[in-house]
DNA sequence: GTTACTCCCGTAGTCAGCTACGGAATCAAG
DNA sequence: CTTGATTCCGTAGCTGACTACGGGAGTAAC
């Protein structure tokens, strides 16, 4: 179970991985994933601990690291940097709570919007497009109206 | 208040609306703003209605519309069809929703790794860096595992 | 009337994270 | 020994929302 056949080619690995080939060349070139040296003719062997890799950044991304992110947390794998690796969670996870707070302030604000539509069916003026011409100074108490999006919908 | 200087340059709209000036023409190109007639010499001049359309775009975009959205949303701008206004907000209301539950999910993870780094201090092996190499299967529940980032935390 | 700023316009570059393309080499099956 | 799939490798394209550049023209101040 832990040692299959420990000798992928890139193709192999990519299906147990379920990422692309494109993918996987794509993070050996950012230093990601390590290239195999090819030990006979020219094609690549990867083994276990390269679909651990895969799977290491999946998990991390997951989370929302960026690969440059990923990559820091790679050079402490031996685990003997214990802080370090803590150090870069709680700053993900201030970020993940600070986009919570963004997102639910986002919510409240469409939730509104998208009632007082409901509230006044028939009528020709629509508030929710009246409130983003004035502004939603007022459903948002002011400092919270920010110039650039406040988080990516994707 | 309501009536400035109704002829402004591009430049002073960009610092009216605290934009850059490229932005604005990109807003122009992409037909989210109007480009008035040259009117005399070839400089043209902007007037409150394109300050308000500026304010009308940034405040969309904090509520998470794209630029294409709000595409959508300005052609909507006579206030006659609040009912598909409605419904683009329901949209992204739900999306927003999605992703703050997506991002709670990550938010306890996260929680649960920093701690369990606290609570060892001194040891060797960081549970942080062993969870991502074996994966957050027990701390999620299955069917969690999502295969690419849950969310854009930029 | 000269200097210095701003505007116009088109094009191209940036960021992240892939994804695709094209041509040569290699490998496995028949 | 041929066919067809796969790999290798470099390079280029994609998305979204800008941001920068370069050269020419207009405009404002002194």
């Amino acid at each position: 179970m832990s040692e299959k056949q420990c000798s992928m080619t890139i193709g192999v690995l990519a299906k147990a991985s379920s990422m692309g080939v494109e993918t996987i060349r794509y993070y050996q070139r950012r230093g990601l994933v390590a290239e195999p040296e090819k030990p006979y003719g020219s094609i690549r062997h990867y083994d276990e601990q390269a679909l651990a890799r895969l799977h290491f950044i999946r998990t991390a991304q997951w989370l929302g690291f960026s690969l440059d992110e990923i990559g820091e947390l790679l050079k402490l794998e031996d685990g003997a940097h214990c802080d370090e690796a803590r150090a870069l969670g709680e700053q993900k996870l201030t970020s993940v709570r600070q986009k919570i707070l963004s997102l639910q302030r986002i919510e409240r604000a469409l939730e509104e919007l998208v009632q007082e539509c409901c509230a006044q069916q028939g009528n020709v003026n629509c508030p929710l497009l009246a409130s983003l011409h004035d502004g939603l100074e007022e459903k948002l108490g002011e400092g919270n109206a920010r110039k650039r999006p406040a988080v990516n919908l994707s």
